[in-house]
DNA sequence: AATTAAATGAGTAAAATTCACTCAAATATA
DNA sequence: TATATTTGAGTGAATTTTACTCATTTAATT
């Protein structure tokens, strides 16, 4: 039985008292390691589920800034542009069937109480490239890591449908912008991206059309030649092209795979 | 200055009782009457705003089923699936601004307090077609109407924007899948469709190839002529082939102009 | 040093789709 | 009966998509 200190129950209830009620919000973040997709999950106090990132909204902030907010709080990542991909609040959801409730976690009844209200949440979805690997859990929060896609069924409330339903935004926001910017390193290959985009697709692409299509949208930039030693030819290093690249946003280029 | 009875009072005051806090849903419904896009609108007590529909959540009820109930109470529209196009929620958003706090309407302090509470909104729309006009205000409402889509632009708060957003979403829809059941009367002629499809993506289609491309995906069965009295050929009448209808949905064909 | 394996860069032709346009058909009106 | 108007139907050029082939580059192998 896990003892809180009181002060850690008055900050506790100091942030209830700051917050909208019965609403909250959840992030969820992609992140591609040049395999896989995943996504950052954290461990709430003693807890064993793991959930999506996600808190409440402080009276005085917008819900975006709010989202940005918690996501900084409980994983550390920044600077990252997020997209709304749904609101979920059938009647039945509630936070406090997988935690709280859990009688090893010994909360009072007041905190056990507001859990057990029914919350409508905010899905907000983005990606970021493999370069993002630091995750440093927030307060109130034991751990924080990154866990593929496929893994993700086992966790904690309706967070497995908030994966899926983010990752059908992403498909359907990759078939309709070239989307590149903010997940991929500095520099990359074709055949790197081209990865991320099965990844992604959840299907394989045909490599000559894929690269004949990304080419031409011009909006990247040959800079020389990768280094690596796999026996066979190096892939073109590229980076991407940021005015043809704006261009091409405004211009609402498709690359429809 | 309006007068409101205690028992109209306490029936608001017990309706907040019953509901999410700060938290609404506001439903933008397109209708199509053969020329241009309307939206029904609402007018609030002896407020001389207009607003889209709008109301809040029950504690028992999920938010879908909370968008039905306040569309049939407010519109007496019903039997549509509603889609959600995303949730509102900046810092400043407030209900009080537009309505409650004119002093015309003499609500009293509590109700006034509870109006200038922020408020956070999930949006939702759906389309109908012109053989839906008959439109009854709910409780609390004097008037209801139909207006253009062009002429939305004095709406309450920040409801203009909630309609240009879910005109964006349901051209995006439009543009992803064959949209025809829902809004569109029992028999048709592909000039009236083709209306249809300019007056939501808001520019003309060429009317050869429009016809080519919703003949092409089989979804329509033609059930004889039309008869009119234009002076010109009658155009052929079609209604939705049902089966071939459905297959297209799962196949995920696209019309795409 | 030459050969091989493996993956990339580049290109090409057929198929399919899109786009711009012409022409015939059907109807009310003059 | 002729005319104006709008719909139905079709056609060919342009473009895009798709399914491939082939040359290039490098590390490892012989």
């Amino acid at each position: 039985m896990t003892q809180f200190t009181e002060e850690t129950l008055e900050s506790i209830r100091n942030h209830f008292q700051r917050t909208i009620p019965q609403l909250s919000i959840n992030c969820v973040i992609f992140r591609f390691d040049g395999e896989t997709l995943q996504v950052p999950v954290v461990r709430f106090l003693d807890e064993d589920v793991w959930n999506i990132p996600g808190g409440f909204i402080y009276q005085d902030e917008g819900i975006y800034e709010a989202a940005k907010r918690i996501l900084l709080e409980q994983t550390r990542i920044d600077n990252l542009m997020l997209s709304q991909f749904g609101t979920f609040g059938s009647a039945e959801r509630s936070v406090a069937k997988d935690i709280t409730r859990n009688p090893k976690m010994g909360f009072p009844q007041d905190i056990i109480d507001h859990f057990s209200q029914r919350f409508v949440t905010i899905g907000y979805y983005s990606i970021v490239g493999k370069e993002q690997r630091k995750l440093k859990a927030g307060p109130f929060f034991k751990e924080v890591k990154w866990v593929n896609v496929a893994e993700t069924e086992h966790l904690a409330m309706d967070h497995p449908q908030l994966v899926s339903e983010a990752l059908l935004a992403l498909r359907s926001e990759l078939q309709s912008r070239p989307l590149l910017s903010s997940f991929m390193p500095e520099t990359f290959t074709i055949p790197e991206l081209q990865k991320l985009y099965e990844a992604i697709l959840g299907r394989p692409v045909d490599r000559g059309n894929f690269r004949q299509r990304i080419l031409k949208t011009k909006i990247l930039e040959k800079i020389g030649t990768s280094k690596q030693k796999t026996g066979s030819r190096p892939p073109i290093l590229y980076k991407l092209d940021q005015k043809n690249y704006l261009n091409s946003l405004s211009d609402d280029v498709k690359l429809g795979f």
